[in-house]
DNA sequence: AACCAGGTTATAA
DNA sequence: TTATAACCTGGT
């Protein structure tokens, strides 16, 4: 077991907001997180995470870079009530979410298939694709499957992906695995790029378009320029600032109104309206 | 029994 | 260029 400070984070919040699909909840209130390359067991008492994990090579690396604990959130938000006195109220509520930098494969192939879907049915097709696909790892007497490697998604055929019940969105999948046979450092190309260049060049994937290119950047790549405009941010635009529009509308009007880490703030405002409206 | 769910694409105006 | 239907599937 090892202990990390984590400032004022807050790990469930964090964790069941809904950017993570592979998080399990244990009776004793402690989360099964299953990482790029093993699992782990967290929970939090006070500022400190305390992990157990099946792997512990790097874990305190690992850690810090999966919850991005060198990001200087109080400096972000104290900054961003600065410049947007009329958002306090949210980034109140808000200040001890944090953004994951998760895998970016992952977030890839689960966005595409989280496209008008719910959120119990795309973590069930994921989970299907990691039993049929990824490795095994038992864990505590539980057993746990990693996310498919590069080598083995780029062999998938449309029949492989059928069984994981994402309907018309199946061939997406396919375009996806077509891209990354193409580009086979696509995370290092992407990390090369500015944000607007990594955009078109994730839309170039059949079934990406941006709203899911937004999040593979914000959730795989933090990159927290990006605005994945969806039906919640709509929703919350709607209620909070009495402003109604199409998803490129709201995309301009935020966009006169933020300016730093709109991303971040964006995604406050979907969690604001989720979890605390 | 319709309708909806953290969009995108293909068509048509 | 902008609007609208169709899309798999499973749950309400």
């Amino acid at each position: 077991m090892i202990k990390i400070y984590c400032g004022d984070m807050n790990l469930s919040e964090t964790l069941l907001s809904g950017q993570c699909f592979r998080v399990y909840e244990l009776e004793d209130k402690s989360f099964d997180v299953i990482l790029s390359d093993r699992i782990i067991n967290v929970y939090q008492k006070y500022h400190y995470l305390f992990v157990e994990s099946n792997n512990y090579v790097n874990l305190e690396n690992v850690i810090i870079d999966y919850f991005d604990l060198n990001r200087n959130y109080k400096e972000i938000i104290v900054n961003l009530k600065e410049k947007n006195p009329d958002f306090i109220k949210v980034l109140n509520k808000c200040s001890s979410y944090r953004i994951l930098r998760q895998n970016p494969l992952e977030m890839l192939i689960s966005y595409i298939i989280s496209q008008n879907n719910n959120v119990k049915r795309i973590s069930k097709s994921i989970e299907i694709f990691c039993e049929l696909y990824g490795e095994s790892v038992l864990f505590k007497n539980k057993k746990y499957y990693l996310f498919p490697k590069y080598e083995t998604i780029i062999n998938l055929k449309l029949e492989d992906l059928q069984a994981l019940k994402v309907g018309f969105r199946d061939k997406y999948v396919l375009s996806a695995i077509e891209f990354l046979k193409n580009n086979k450092n696509f995370i290092f190309e992407i990390g090369k790029m500015r944000t607007c260049d990594a955009l078109d060049y994730l839309m170039l994937i059949k079934g990406v378009g941006m709203k899911v290119a937004s999040c593979i950047l914000l959730f795989g790549f933090s990159r927290f320029d990006t605005y994945p405009i969806d039906t919640w941010v709509i929703k919350f635009v709607k209620k909070f600032y009495n402003y109604d529009g199409t998803s490129k509308q709201i995309k301009e009007f935020l966009d006169k109104k933020f300016h730093d880490n709109i991303g971040l703030c964006i995604q406050f405002m979907f969690h604001y309206n989720r979890n605390v409206s």
